[in-house]
DNA sequence: TGTCCTTTGAAGAGT
DNA sequence: ACTCTTCAAAGGACA
């Protein structure tokens, strides 16, 4: 990790788990400090009690804690074994570089706001409304392509090798250079400001905690008392709920990570999915669906509030800025908003990351506190179940395009006539529905039939792909498909939303996949606003559900990895765990 | 009503 | 050690 030599490995751990010995580095360079962990916490609650006031104030005093690594208990549960992260991976490596407040490690996102409003001073006004200054909204097409995104240290070189500046492609076409939301009015950015600044979320969450912190450990400051609140059991949380005095907008961005029945009616529709499965059983409020024989398996569940696993540090940022680009770009589909919210956050300086990573870290921390005993496998019940049912489904009918499946578009003369003509694959019924690798060709696949997106199955065919084929694989097509000599657009913005009178008429494509969103496959070929469509670009797009791609790319990161002269050059990529079944499809320019 | 979509990161399970 | 899978948030879409 090149920041952590940069910062002479001085990982600025400030993990505070429970009354351990922690040397604090001054961060003037001074003395190193041994307080007790719990110290520490106090001292770091008295760094972010006022998220505002943080703001103001510049601290003097504040230390970045360093743990002895001899004696570090692991932060991840105190587990045995290697951590998650090297070791380097402690954000205060990333953080101490960088100007205070940010260097004494205990950020907070209204430090983060402060930070990133000093680091864009010049582009402050743009910051907001996302102006022409913008570091990656704002850009003519030649700075997009010619610019990469101010840092990127989440994008590993197997992105950034292959399309500098260019992330991935968008399932939601976002078109060349083209900023669809006008600039914010001096009005609209103090109200996107507010959205961005310390008194968004985390503030009004912070005042509005302060009714329960007297519940809490006091040691825990005020950003990490929203996290408090998100991870606040059931009874301390329950009632009158701190929400109630949150804007709507906050209310909406910190849900409780305790899911009890009770909680239930503060949360309209967000955290539904878990509270839904594990409320509906936990909940005896109306008690009507409950059966006796489920109730004795339920009980057990009941008094087991629904713990949420900790936000990450891309979580903790989507929350901050889901609202900012729901407005900028006037879409609701969080599905869209996530994706923008993507390349927002590969554009993301690599300060700028690194404070949500802090973030994210210190929340894992506090969860860990809170719940010593939690383990994400808790909450892994729903997952078999969803598991079971996909079995189910699978299990049921593949009728798939078995041979084009089997063998490829190369191969097609091995293909059962059937096939050959776009018919359901004798050979497959012949076999009945085996298993084993036939199945294992469309076990990812779904239920798919012959697709009437002929091209792109056929394109994603080969090799047994995957027949999420609209979303992922015809980028490969267009890829095979488009002439070499197709013109490329080098500069379609990842971090745009669509135009308006881009935007609106994909309301009327007909979408390949029917949980698609609606138009918003540009990789759909059909897709007259897809991102070839559009941008004329080839689009290397991998189909992470196709395992030969998925090698592909463990292999290119391999390679990256490899040529990549060694971590100093890429923190990235041990930064960023190796979640090889992600898409991380780039678009090429050539 | 429940699930999917879509993103990244964390973590556990599996190999 | 490495890979795979799931969950975390969000809200519209869909079965």
């Amino acid at each position: 990790m090149p920041h952590a030599s940069e910062d002479g490995g001085a990982a600025g751990e400030d993990a505070c788990s429970s009354d351990e010995l922690i040397v604090f580095k001054d961060e003037n360079g001074g003395e190193d400090v041994v307080k007790r962990s719990s110290d520490k916490v106090t001292e770091e609650k008295s760094d972010l009690i006022d998220l505002s006031e943080s703001e103001k104030v510049s601290s003097n005093h504040r230390c970045s804690p360093v743990k002895t690594s001899s004696s570090t208990p692991d932060l991840n549960r105190s587990k045995p074994g290697p951590t998650p992260h090297p070791p380097a991976f402690n954000m205060g490596y990333l953080v101490a570089p960088y100007p205070s407040p940010y260097t004494n490690g205990t950020t907070s996102v209204s430090m983060m706001s402060s930070y990133l409003e000093s680091q864009r001073d010049p582009l402050t006004a743009s910051k907001i409304g996302l102006g022409p200054a913008h570091p990656f909204f704002c850009h003519n097409g030649e700075q997009l392509g010619t610019q990469p995104p101010p840092a990127h240290m989440g994008i590993p070189p197997y992105q950034l090798d292959k399309a500098p500046g260019l992330p991935r492609p968008s399932m939601y076409p976002f078109p060349t250079g083209q900023y669809p939301y006008p600039l914010l009015s001096p009005d609209m950015s103090q109200v996107a400001a507010s959205w961005h600044t310390p008194a968004s979320m985390y503030h009004q969450i912070s005042s509005a905690g302060t009714g329960f912190r007297g519940s809490y450990p006091p040691s825990l400051g005020t950003s990490l008392t929203s996290e408090l609140y998100r991870f606040s059991p059931t009874g301390l949380m329950s009632g009158p709920s701190p929400h109630h005095h949150l804007s709507h907008h906050t209310h909406h961005s910190h849900p409780a990570i305790v899911t009890p029945g009770v909680r239930q009616d503060l949360h309209t529709d967000s955290n539904h999915r878990l509270q839904n499965d594990h409320s509906k059983n936990s909940s005896c409020s109306d008690g009507s669906k409950h059966h006796d024989t489920v109730q004795n398996s339920n009980n057990q569940d009941k008094k087991k509030p629904h713990i949420k696993k900790p936000l990450n540090a891309f979580m903790l940022y989507m929350k901050e800025m889901r609202a900012k680009v729901v407005a900028e770009c006037t879409l609701k589909e969080s599905a869209a908003i996530n994706q923008i919210l993507g390349r927002r956050w590969h554009a993301l300086g690599r300060e700028e990351q690194a404070k949500y990573y802090e973030l994210a870290r210190r929340e894992r921390q506090i969860h860990m506190q809170l719940y010593p005993d939690w383990s994400s496998r808790t909450n892994a019940t729903r997952a078999k179940k969803r598991k079971r049912k996909q079995e189910t489904h699978d299990g049921g009918n593949n009728s798939m395009k078995k041979c084009r499946a089997r063998y490829g578009l190369d191969q097609q003369s091995q293909w059962c006539k059937p096939c050959r003509r776009k018919k359901r694959c004798i050979r497959y019924i012949e076999s009945g529905g085996d298993s084993g690798n036939q199945s294992d060709d469309n076990q990812s696949t779904g239920s798919l039939g012959h697709s009437d997106n002929e091209e792109a199955d056929s394109a994603s065919s080969p090799g047994g792909l995957s027949a999420l084929s609209s979303l992922t694989s015809p980028g490969m097509l267009t890829q095979a498909s488009l002439s070499p000599a197709t013109p490329l657009t080098p500069h379609v913005s990842e971090y745009e939303c669509p135009p308006m009178s881009i935007r609106m008429p994909l309301a009327v494509v007909v979408p390949t996949r029917h949980h698609q969103p609606v138009g918003t496959n540009p990789h759909d070929i059909n897709n007259p606003l897809s991102v070839n469509q559009l941008t004329g670009g080839v689009v290397n797009n991998k189909c992470h559900n196709n395992p030969r791609d998925q090698q592909q790319q463990q292999h290119q990161q391999q390679n990256d990895l490899k040529t990549s002269g060694g971590p100093n050059n890429q923190p990235e990529q041990q930064q960023r765990p190796n979640n090889s079944n992600r898409a991380l499809p780039a678009i090429s320019v050539t």
